[in-house]
DNA sequence: AGTGTTGCGATTGGATGCAATCGTGTCGTA
DNA sequence: TACGACACGATTGCATCCAATCGCAACACT
């Protein structure tokens, strides 16, 4: 699922998009951690394309806060400060809840059963990959329902440029801390079958703010962040 | 004001990054209405710089959603659907409370003052253009004292996709409405002296979505917005 | 007359090549 | 030994050049 392959061949016309969708993919997967040094020539080789697509592809990467370039310098891995990362996560307290709101209504039953079964796959599954991808796989289809680009966007762009503390956090949160997710995210899929948006969103603004909390009280995954498989 | 000059002589090693801010400046001052189409050899010849370097401006536009690009076609400035444009709203009015808020702690007095006087001057304007500039000039003063980073550039993307559509707009609203405006911000000064930091939210959420709902009766500003000066 | 097709100009996408800049290791000196 | 200057390699930034694609108009055909 991660990125592997997606180079020879193909002469679409856009490769500083492909590379783009890549790169973002191979720094959410944590392939490259936080602080990590990205250089042109290496990705544009790894990605079969030349340089300059590649610094089309950066230059999004740095809008979407996942890169940080210094001009004649380079470019790394964003990394962000405990502040920063408390930041985004109260931003995402206020702009989740809207996403969940205009999604609700567009969501079937079907739509439903899966976020239902997502919830119970989480609850079972103790590997933090799979627990990571379950997690925004989860939020993701309860946000299905929204058709809007600009909010879906922001919102993707929140997750990823905090994407790595949270697989770091993840390995920190010990079984009473996973019950409450798991509750909490039973406690959505009820509100959605209810109707009762305003629960809703109540409920996705506590899921935040209490992970954001929590986050606050190991301030160690942002002094050196590292993920090695 | 608008982008001129800025041409000859400097090599500072950054093209890009000037030519993606004097378009930006360009598009939100409305020298480059929604849909106008962007040839990037115009813009390249204009600013004194070669296709790369506006070609990578034009990725970064795009992820600011200032700019849509479509392969092997080329780009054009983003034009917002009366949904679309609703959606960005919505949106600011759950975030921009948050960012009244980790900005007013660290307001002092001076900041305040300066507030009242540029409040004093939009209730004082007719014309248009300096209506904008004092309205985006005192929210922006309002949120300066936030030192954060990533809500500070999202809302200001925010504020630049609406900015076409908040000049067409200002256009249409009558005497009453701008009385309403000019207490609106009276408000936030007075919650701020006060330091009620609940109010401020208040009132800049109920300006927002005051504005969103008026926004929304005129749906001619979306079908063809134009401004030739 | 209406519709599908084919060719050309205009424009974009990408690769290569060269100049400018930065980081780093080495050397010289106090 | 500690500190600063300098030169070299590595990397980035940008301009030029060529190929690929699209839009459009003229044409042929039913």
């Amino acid at each position: 699922m991660t990125a592997l392959s997606a180079s020879s061949g193909t002469r679409d016309g856009n490769a500083s998009v492909r590379v783009a969708d890549a790169l973002r993919d191979a720094i959410v997967a944590g392939d490259f951690p936080p602080g990590s040094r990205i250089r042109q020539e290496e990705i544009a080789e790894r990605f079969g394309a030349s340089r300059v697509p590649v610094r089309e592809a950066l230059k999004m990467l740095e809008a979407d806060g996942l890169v940080t370039l210094r001009a004649n310098a380079g470019a790394w891995v964003s990394r962000l400060s405990l502040d920063e990362c408390d930041e985004v996560y109260q931003t995402r307290e206020r702009v989740e809840p809207l996403l969940l709101r205009l999604s609700a209504p567009h969501l079937d039953a079907e739509a439903l059963d899966r976020l239902e079964r997502l919830a119970e796959q989480m609850a079972q599954t103790t590997e933090i990959e799979e627990f990571l991808r379950l997690d925004r796989d989860f939020h993701w289809s309860s946000y299905a329902g929204a058709d809007t680009l600009v909010l879906g966007d922001l919102v993707r762009r929140l997750w990823n440029t905090t994407q790595p503390y949270r697989r770091a956090y993840t390995r920190l949160i010990d079984a009473h801390s996973q019950r409450i997710v798991h509750d909490e995210h039973h406690m959505i899929v009820t509100a959605l079958r209810d109707g009762d948006i305003e629960a809703g969103e109540r409920v996705v603004e506590g899921h935040i703010r209490r992970t954001r909390r929590l986050l606050a009280q190991h301030p160690e995954v942002f002094t050196a962040a590292s993920t090695t498989p």
